[in-house]
DNA sequence: TAGTAGATTATATTTATTCTAAACTGTTGA
DNA sequence: TCAACAGTTTAGAATAAATATAATCTACTA
């Protein structure tokens, strides 16, 4: 299992231990394609549907948690009662369809550099991301 | 009481009675110099502490959605377990300081014009916000 | 001023997330 | 090789924000 070895290397060089039940999470995660956005309850279904293994709730919670601290992935601030998580841990944007409660990149190229004249005394600026929500356009039917 | 006046028309205006529980929550939030940032349990001390009559925490989350509703108050996305609210209902940004878990005001103008040089199809943009995430900067010292 | 739609309230419920503490396992070094 | 132990998993309990319920109350109007 080529996959698999390199979670183990890569959890390995985080501190950590490169269980069954992480293994199979970086699978569900990193495996794809492309990058994508979930939630929690989100993430088990793909867990349970590539299933061999259980894994317990907590363990989805302290496994994405664990993610985050190391750099894996991102959470990303959205309105809603419950998280969304990012495998994109790039510098990047989003729309956010307000209708179908999706998120999609928006690269950083794709936005000009945002200036922001304003500073805050003994702070530095650690992050800048833009949101941009979206709704259908009836306008353009004519 | 002038300002309770204003506040009857308004709600009236919005086609919401003016309730004592209503008056007293537009008090809380509109008599105040600067618009600010609120949690609904911070709102409930603030109304407590002005308290002359009793509001249930019902009401208060009834209020604040029929006023997002209106559009005297918008909602922050932050990546936290309860939401932000603001009395700041113009288009503008915010500093987030993520170690005084505290939200502060970007005037658009503060903001060089935001451009997206990408679209969604059949989708319009109905906002765009910057969210800066802020932290101490330890670097100046020197 | 009575009737009624709308509003308030205490309380229960829902649901995402975190906590707990017991059982389990990956790692290490003797 | 394997015992020991720190780190991990787990079921279930706890927490807390938010919403629902349904009985009571009240602002409005005719
Ligand atoms: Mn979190
Ligand atoms: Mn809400
Ligand atoms: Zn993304
Ligand atoms: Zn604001």
């Amino acid at each position: 299992m080529a996959y698999s070895d390199q979670y183990i290397d890569k959890l390995r060089k985080s501190g950590l231990r490169p269980t069954k039940q992480r293994i199979k999470i970086c699978e569900a995660l990193f495996n794809a394609e492309k990058t994508f956005h979930f939630t929690i309850k989100e993430l088990v279904k793909i867990i349970e549907n590539q299933a061999n293994i259980k894994v317990s709730l907590a363990t989805v919670y302290n496994t994405v948690h664990a993610f985050m601290k190391k750099g894996y992935l991102k959470e990303i601030p959205l309105n809603a009662s419950q998280s969304y998580y990012d495998t994109n841990v790039t510098h990047h944007h989003h729309f956010f369809d307000e209708e179908e409660n999706k998120l999609i990149d928006i690269h950083q190229d794709d936005v000009d550099e945002i200036n922001i004249k304003r500073t805050i005394p003994g702070k530095k600026i650690r992050s800048v991301e833009v949101i941009a929500k979206i709704v259908s356009d009836n306008q353009s039917q004519k």
